[in-house]
DNA sequence: TAGAATAGTTCATGAAGTGAACTATTCACT
DNA sequence: AGTGAATAGTTCACTTCATGAACTATTCTA
């Protein structure tokens, strides 16, 4: 390995740390409710993909079935989300995000999106779609690992 | 807000958890060591700025100085650092990685690197660096608001 | 129809975070 | 010089989130 590479990936990982730093503090600033980033999070997956299960978040989140079970109870206990057994086959369990749910996520999402957005600015248009397509393909090369 | 910077913000999102996550797994595997990802990730800051204080990790990883100390606890548990206290100014605590430490992050940094690296090589020099200069940039503009 | 596979839950445990209260030390100022 | 504010770090009680094994319930399969 050459130095250089060491180099970039060290300029790589911190530049990263710091934004996934700030994106947390914009959300945690950003959600005007009693949960957690994590639960909003995984809130707004389960709003973006109407009627997954369990494994699926389990899968997707790269956690145990468990902690999704744990998390789902959080959510529930608050009223955001509902389970719904499926009628022909019993095991599967469909999430649903309920009205007070959906108005959670819409509303921060506006919030969280408008304060991103204000970062972007310093960005011309290419440059963003440059930017995010170079991400997409990073992180599309390193799911097929 | 534009329609289409809800769904630049949108893509840019998910590309950036899937990358987050894969970064775990990968560092997951590479530490051939009972100590976690954030155990190791907090190791390899002290060992990048020998003599800081737990002060300076808890503003640089954004959480409150107990949570520093916790970890700092389970790092010294394990040997990996220890504790110098200032001989001026003896509020002052200054890590320090003994040499078993150092050996553990360099070797999982090598390997870690190796991986990344890999993934890199579906990426030409000056798109590497674009993209890199991007990253740093939107970190650089969050860091100042 | 027995046994494998799948979906989800429960439980015990540990890691990591919070915030308030605390100790110890140093700074700042009249 | 001496008192009160500021700073650095720790402790404590508590919550969240993760793990993995054992479990229930259901469906698939051969």
């Amino acid at each position: 390995m050459q130095i250089e590479l060491k180099e970039l990936i060290n300029r790589y990982q911190d530049a990263m740390n710091r934004i996934y730093r700030n994106v947390n503090i914009i959300m945690k600033e950003k959600i005007h409710s009693d949960i957690t980033t994590d639960q909003f999070s995984t809130l707004q997956y389960i709003q973006k993909h109407e009627q997954c299960t369990s494994t699926e978040i389990a899968n997707e989140f790269g956690v145990g079935k468990s902690a999704v079970t744990a998390q789902v109870n959080r959510l529930h206990e608050k009223g955001l989300i509902e389970r719904i057994r499926d009628g022909k086959d019993r095991r599967n369990v469909y999430l649903h995000v309920t009205d007070k749910g959906i108005e959670l996520v819409n509303y921060t999402e506006n919030e969280v999106y408008a304060s991103i957005g204000k970062n972007l600015a310093h960005f011309d248009d290419e440059e963003i779609q440059t930017f995010i397509d170079s991400l997409e393909k990073l992180a599309h090369v390193m799911d097929n690992e």
